[in-house]
Parts: structure tokens; C-alpha cells; sequence
DNA sequence: CCGCTAACTTATCGGGGTTAAGCTAGCGGA
DNA sequence: TCCGCTAGCTTAACCCCGATAAGTTAGCGG
């Protein structure tokens, strides 16, 4: 099953949009299939129209390639989580609009989220520097706003960094289960996120 | 590199003992690995002293092999969760018990928590029966604790299930994130887990 | 001693990731 | 105009994998 017609051989010095084609090939291929396991690197050479060690001059391995598509979604994220938060005033219900924002988006780009969120980086991925890890900033973010109500008297004070990794964990939790276990008899998404929610933040509020 | 040497062929209506075998084989290179990758059918073969295709002579497939060996090992999940909770008057105690005792199992088995938590069940694995899922007694377990505290006004009243599947998903989201981000600036994991035990529960008291 | 069958093995298939080596289009220079 | 060089690929191959079809062998019942 040859997928795409024959790719013509770019012009010299235009070698580079092989590349950019490749991870599109490969990122429609993981949203069609949503199987990490059927984007092979022939799948995806023969959707570029092209063999597959072609892929080679232009990543490393398949684990960095799909690093790559996974990464380029995940620039998104925080501009997403920072529009859902936007214009939300109680520093609170910013918090929440966040976590929601954050559920949805992993539930929307389940692959994506699996591959960089829910397998363990192989021996391969090397110690990668921390302001590069994907989601980095989007983390940054919520440490400030988990600061900002701190301050605002609106959380107990405490270590903003501690209570953001919490919350992060928190809304991971939910997340990948979705994600892993569809099968189990879950109540009703957002009740149940919203309830996990309600939780967190009422067990990091002053006490009254 | 061949691992064993050759097994000697069972007698007659023993051949169930090769099941066992190869069961001990991949649960060993499981955990010596601590990569399903690297668990092929082969290299079970090999260490179990056989040549490939006996295996399929006692599992379906390979999915079938990985599921049993974790459900193996988690057959001593509830009971572990059981052991940690036992002998805690308090209630509530008792809960973080089990969220401890649950986290420290699935760091110490994390192939097999990763196997059974963290990939998506493919289309193979049919819908099971709900009380057949691993792991279920010891949810059940959970939720009759979570009914327990709130019959004795520990927790604000509610539906158990729903408390029990948020706790859940908490302790799952800092397992699992443990387990697959290690690479992370984790803060020290005691002291994680402690806030975010300490924070699901405060939520889930009744107003003072 | 024969035959049946449980308990395997041999041989093979199709597909995967990856690599070494070869080909070719087209630009720079003479 | 032609040559050579090299960017941008392809051809061919290797070794691994999961899985299956068909064959072999050991040992018990008669």
C-alpha cells in the first residue's frame, strides 16, 4: 500500500523540508492511527513518498523523531493553558481553569501526551538541560500562580515549587488514567475533575 | 547467546509446567531489564531453555504472557496495601498508610505498574469483566475505607466511589509521573507524597 | 512391539529499525 | 558546452521481532 505518489527530490540547498514533511507525515499518522506502535518508520517514509532511510539523514533514531512531532504539539500547551487562564481573575479559579485546560489537552492529543508524559526515556535520551524539558514553561507558569495566591493570602503559604509539582501530579493522575484504563467504570470526566479540583484547593487553603 | 541450557522435555501431563517456567523466565528478564522491549519472546524462549513457538502452546500472544506475569505480581498488590493499613486505628491514618504503601509498591515494580497503568489496553485485550480487572479488590478495599471514614464524620459525606477514584488518581499521578520522569527535580519523595496526601485529605474534611 | 498423542522443534513468513553503499540531478567553474 | 562535485536521495541488505504451519520425538496404553 504505497500511500503518497512519489516525493520529488527538493532543490539543493532545500534539503531541510524533507523534514518538516516527514513530521507531518508522521504526526498525521499518529492521529489517525493513535498508535505509537503503527507509525513505523516505513509507515511514515512511504506517507512523506519517500524510502525510508531518507528519514535518517534528518533525525538520529525513531525515538527522536517522534520526540520531535511530540515536542512541536507540546509548544502549544502552554499558550493553551495560558489562554484558558486568562482573564479569569480569582487567582483560584485561574488555578482550575488551568487544571481543566490541562486535562482536555491531554485528552485530546492522547498519543502525544503518552509518549511524552507516560513512558520512561530510555537510556538514549540523554540528561536533557531542565528548561528544555517539553512543558517546562507551562510548569514555570503554574509555580508563579500557585506563588501569586500564596501571596494573595488565598493559599496557605508555603513552598510554591512543592505545592506546583502537587498539583501537577494531581491533574497528571487524571489524565493518564483516562488515557490508560478507558475501561474502567470512571464517573462523569468533568465531576470527577472537577471534584479532584475542589479538593486540592480547598486542602491548600488557609485555615478558616 | 543462548541463556539456559536446553530443558528436558516434561512427561506426560506435566506439560503445564513449562507455563510456569516461562512465567518465571520474562519475569526475571522484567525485572533484570526493567524494559518490556527488551522481554522478547525470544530472549523468554532462550532463558527458559525452549525454542519460541513453545511458548505460544500456553499463551495466546505476547500481550497474554506480559498480562499474567503483572497480574501475578499483583495478586500481592491488595494484600500489600491490606498489611500496610492493618493495625491503623484512625481512619484517616489508615488511608495514608494505603497511599504510601501503594506509591512504594508500584516504584518498586515499575515495569510492571507501567505495563498494567500506563499503556493503553490495544483493541486485543477484550473488555474484561469489572471485578476481573488486577487491581480491583484492592480498590474495592479503598472504597469501603473512604465509606468507613465518612460514616465516622472524618470525611464530609459524599459518594465513596467517586472520593475513592479521585484518591486513585492522586496516588497514580505521582507513581506514575515518579516512574516515568525521573529526570524531573523531583523533591524529596517522602516529603511529595506527605503534602499531597496531607492536602487530598484536608480537602475531604468537613468544614471545621 | 505397535500406535497414538502430548510435548515439543524446525522452518518460515512478513514486518520492524537501521546502515552501507550506490546513484542522480543540477550548480559552479573552465 | 562540458566536466566534476556534491546535495539529496535510493537500493540492497542485516539482524531483530512476533507469529504460524508442519514436522518430530518420547513414552504410555494395549
Amino acid at each position: 500500500m504505497t500511500g503518497a505518489t512519489k516525493r520529488a527530490r527538493a532543490r539543493r540547498g532545500e534539503g531541510e523540508l524533507l523534514r518538516a514533511e516527514i513530521m507531518a507525515a508522521a504526526e498525521k499518522l499518529l492521529i489517525k492511527t493513535g498508535d505509537e506502535g503503527a507509525v513505523s518508520i516505513r509507515a511514515i517514509a512511504d506517507a512523506a513518498g519517500v524510502t525510508p532511510p531518507s528519514i535518517y539523514l534528518h533525525f538520529a533514531d525513531k525515538t527522536e523523531l517522534l520526540a520531535a512531532v511530540c515536542e512541536a504539539r507540546f509548544q502549544d500547551f502552554d499558550r493553551y493553558l495560558e489562554e484558558a487562564a486568562r482573564g479569569v481573575d480569582d487567582p483560584l479559579e485561574a488555578l482550575r481553569a488551568r487544571g481543566r485546560a490541562y486535562v482536555r489537552f491531554g485528552l485530546e492529543n492522547p498519543e502525544h501526551y503518552r509518549i511524552l508524559f507516560m513512558t520512561r526515556p530510555g537510556a538514549e535520551r540523554p540528561q536533557r538541560e531542565l528548561d528544555q524539558l517539553p512543558g517546562m514553561t507551562a510548569f514555570s507558569h503554574l509555580v508563579e500562580d500557585v506563588a501569586r495566591a500564596m501571596d494573595a493570602g488565598l493559599l496557605s503559604a508555603g513552598d510554591p515549587f512543592l505545592v506546583a509539582t502537587g498539583l501537577w501530579s494531581t491533574v497528571h493522575g487524571i489524565t493518564s488514567l483516562l488515557i490508560a484504563r478507558p475501561d474502567f467504570p470512571w464517573p462523569d470526566h468533568d465531576r470527577l475533575l472537577d471534584h479532584m479540583l475542589g479538593v486540592a484547593i480547598r486542602g491548600l487553603e488557609p485555615p478558616a
